[in-house]
DNA sequence: TCTAAATACATGTACATACACTTAAATATA
DNA sequence: TATATTTAAGTGTATGTACATGTATTTAGA
């Protein structure tokens, strides 16, 4: 769908806001799509990404810092996200021995089932519901990373 | 600044994937940088929307569910975002003549010449702050499209 | 060494998202 | 016409974001 019916709007006021609001509406696009299937896991985007985080380290521990500089959205409150994935066994907390400030974070092998589970699914969606070959997906990263040089 | 140092992250599956990445960190980045502009107007990013929708329209009123199909996150909750824009006497609720389901919504001179001086400073930053040219921003409009071609 | 500053995490609040449900009104159908 | 269905908006709840503040611990400086 062609950004101008995704939300009913012919007029932009130059090329380069067009394409900032296409960027935001293709991520809402993009994080629905995999909210989606994450939802029969019981996972939500953000859930997951922490999840990912943790098995890239795994058996390692993590502190809540390390965490929040590997999230996407660097705003995110990585202590309430980890409260739910501890509820729900897929991460544990426990205090660092050589920092008492620290809170040294874990995926549990019950989070490392539910997340490779996840992981066939998303990786699935992506190859499936995303129609783009390698040559366009390494233009679009190259053009994203020109809008934000000033960064 | 690469999608590898934001994320502080060197592996990604397929390059398809980085791209979903970089697309939902680039939107978060753009959130963010428009967002810490319109604190000074005491306006969300979401409340901008809704003021520009209203005034893309004005002095034609609007019900809920147009501005809601107007929005970029399909899935926002348009009457509150209503509520706060009414008290802040932005924007003003009442209920539809022709159809006494319908709240019709309107902004009023106040949030005109707000959503003005706002976006003015939006239009500046979007100049500014991000470097490309009308070709790229073409081109960025062109990939996003293709990504999402099974919309 | 003792105290001030910095750091790490947790928590409170306002706003927003995602989604289910309620209520009132309009429309369709028997 | 009377009733059922659909539609529009509002509201409740769980989760997340953005940001300020609190608390414990570590580090730095007098």
């Amino acid at each position: 769908m062609k950004l101008e019916q995704a939300i009913q709007s012919e007029h932009f006021d130059s090329i380069i806001q067009k394409a900032g609001l296409n960027v935001l509406y293709t991520a809402w696009w993009l994080k629905t799509l995999v909210s989606n299937e994450l939802k029969v896991f019981g996972l939500t985007h953000e859930q997951y990404n922490v999840l990912r985080i943790l098995k890239g380290k795994h058996p390692e521990l993590m502190c809540v810092r390390d965490i929040g500089s590997r999230m996407i959205e660097k705003s995110s409150n990585v202590p309430r996200i980890i409260d739910r994935l501890e509820l729900k066994k897929l991460a544990e907390r426990s205090t660092s021995v050589t920092d008492k400030r620290e809170t040294v974070i874990t995926i549990t092998p019950k989070g490392i089932d539910v997340l490779k589970l996840a992981s066939q699914q998303i990786n699935l969606i992506y190859k499936n519901a995303i129609q783009m070959n390698d040559e366009d997906s390494a233009a679009l990263n190259n053009l994203l990373e020109k809008m934000r040089t000033k960064e």
